[in-house]
DNA sequence: TCAAACTTGTTCCATATGGAACAATATGTC
DNA sequence: GACATATTGTTCCATATGGAACAAGTTTGA
């Protein structure tokens, strides 16, 4: 920030306020937390991303994928490429439809998740420690709402 | 979602729920729209949030923006280049420190961006329409919290 | 039943992206 | 004043990114 101007005054446009917000919260707190992942671990954001849906929900499709984290198909596809090849996760083809592949997350794959999880806990308390935890559960409550909407 | 079961359970892990859904609303959302105004107005992520400051703050740096948007600066420069040789911005040096120009919009720069404004205050009305009023006005003073943290 | 329409995962390709290094200028310190 | 340090804007470059087209498989509906 220059001289004495305060360029906070950008979050309180008149339109627009909260698409602004939170295109600022994903590109100054979320993609730098994708960076130091990328550094210290070699994954990129959809490798990482995959690896997080697959620690949570046991057995995805690729397209799952795509659906859960808003990233294009291709993305996915190349992540899921790239883990099979280090041996992060397994496929196994669909019985019930040849198009599709199923994904889980090998032992391997549990354990680097294990090792990455802290950083992204660490960058979200940092994000939310000026918050009460009244504030914060309200915040929870909002953000649901506005990722359940269709 | 494949089946009958229901990926949303993604948005309830136990653990950095809110860095997952503000980075899923990123995705799904606001980027989507940068690619519409790719697409009707040919300009990119960098140089419409240049576009957006400058509509914004009379007079900005190109550090400025930079911050004022979490991109890195030299996003910013490319953005800067491109939109001052299509004539939406003018550039002037400062006459108080050598290294930094002081950036402002033209008028053919405030006419597209008044062309463009409607298209993200539709995709924002969309993403809050089932929040009631009450739900917008805590999010809106709770994202401030967050983007004013530090 | 069979063609049209759709879905999944993939490859190809042009473009976007951001780190690193750089020159020019400014600031701080002695 | 002079040297080290910091800041701004820029270029270069290797990589990430996502649209489009595609093949293989599945669903729909007349």
């Amino acid at each position: 920030m220059r001289d004495g101007r305060d360029l906070s005054v950008i979050f309180e446009r008149p339109t627009i306020r909260d698409t602004f917000r939170i295109s600022y919260l994903a590109n100054r707190l979320v993609l730098p937390a994708y960076d130091d992942i990328k550094r210290a671990y070699g994954l990129n954001r959809g490798e990482y991303l995959l690896l997080s849906c697959l620690s949570c929900i046991e057995e995805l499709t690729a397209q799952d994928v795509a659906e859960m984290t808003g990233r294009p198909r291709n993305s996915i596809s190349r992540a899921v490429h790239r883990m099979l090849d280090e041996g992060y996760l397994k496929r196994s083809p669909d019985p019930a439809d040849g198009r599709q592949a199923l994904l889980r997350i090998t032992a391997k794959g549990e354990r680097l998740h294990k090792r990455i999880l802290p950083l992204f806990e660490e960058q979200e308390a940092k994000m939310l420690d000026n918050l009460t935890s009244e504030e914060r559960k309200l915040l929870d409550s909002l953000l649901k709402k506005l990722v359940l909407r269709d």
